[in-house]
DNA sequence: GCGGTAC
DNA sequence: GTACCGCAACGCTAC
DNA sequence: GTAGCG
């Protein structure tokens, strides 16, 4: 089965002096990295710099990784044969306290429960935060702009039928106690925290793929810090769901 | 963490 | 030798 | 335009 990294851009951040020290992101593989982490150049938009992105993610590149002391890994929602074009439309569900992931939980259910009206598939997914992430697998045949806009106008469904729990406002002091889902996240540079990527965070907290069915707000969902607890339990259902790269409806 | 540069 | 430095960077939204 | 946001 593909990968859900293979062929997508990956992103770092580096902790080489702990959590608590300094860090910085990572885009260009350096020119030491072994010969076999494979690479993809990229010249970015504007700027006239080329980057060496990481593109997947074996095992023996995450050991390699992890020995470079980075933490957290990012992908791009498209992939190298389609850059233009994701496969993923993400929600990003982003409680603010004193919301949290029970909040969060709750706005991922209306969200499943829209989406299933609209015969769309859908995965959750923590974040290793409070927060959760919610995929819809599209063909790569959407612009950014156009996933943006399936994904904003769903927002603003939910935050029309929940307005004292949903917000999509961008300003931090204007989302207190609601959820706030950010629909921006889908475009073009943008990248979300990876299937099992941990957090720079006391205990190491990783963003874990659940099924629906695992999806409570009970403790043992919120928090994850044991990712072996959870290996062949919720990821292969995730990534089937992601795989099978479910058409949108007419986007308007 | 590590290579590059400046002293 | 050792000390310091860089390691991303932009579109979109609100005001 | 500039600041805030991720």
């Amino acid at each position: 089965m593909k990968k859900c990294l293979d062929g997508r851009y990956l992103v770092f951040t580096r902790y080489p002096d702990g959590i608590d020290g300094k860090w910085f992101y990572q885009k260009d593989c350096p020119a030491h990295a072994p010969s076999w982490i494979k690479t993809q150049a990229h010249v970015s938009q504007g700027g006239k710099r080329t980057i060496n992105y990481v593109t997947g993610a074996d095992a023996a590149t995450l050991a390699w990784l992890g020995n470079q002391a980075c933490i957290e890994v990012h992908s791009w929602l498209s992939r190298t044969r389609n850059l233009l074009h994701p496969d993923w439309a993400v929600f990003d569900l982003d409680p603010a306290p004193p919301a949290g992931f029970a909040e969060a939980v709750h706005t991922a259910w209306l969200l499943k429960d829209l989406l299933d009206d609209l015969n769309l598939s859908s995965c959750v997914k923590t974040s290793g935060g409070a927060g959760l992430h919610v995929y819809v697998p599209v063909r790569p045949i959407y612009t950014y702009q156009q996933t943006r806009d399936f994904v904003h106008a769903i927002g603003r469904i939910l935050q029309k039928r929940h307005p004292d729990h949903i917000t999509l406002q961008r300003p931090v002091a204007q989302r207190t106690g609601k959820v706030y889902i950010d629909y921006l996240q889908n475009g073009a540079g943008k990248t979300m925290a990876a299937p099992y990527s941990p957090r720079p965070l006391a205990r190491a907290p990783v963003s874990v793929p659940l099924t629906w069915s695992m999806l409570t707000s009970h403790k043992t969902v919120y928090g994850i810090t044991n990712v072996e607890e959870w290996l062949g339990r919720g990821d292969e259902a995730f990534w089937s769901v992601l795989c099978s790269r479910q058409v949108l409806p007419a986007l308007r």
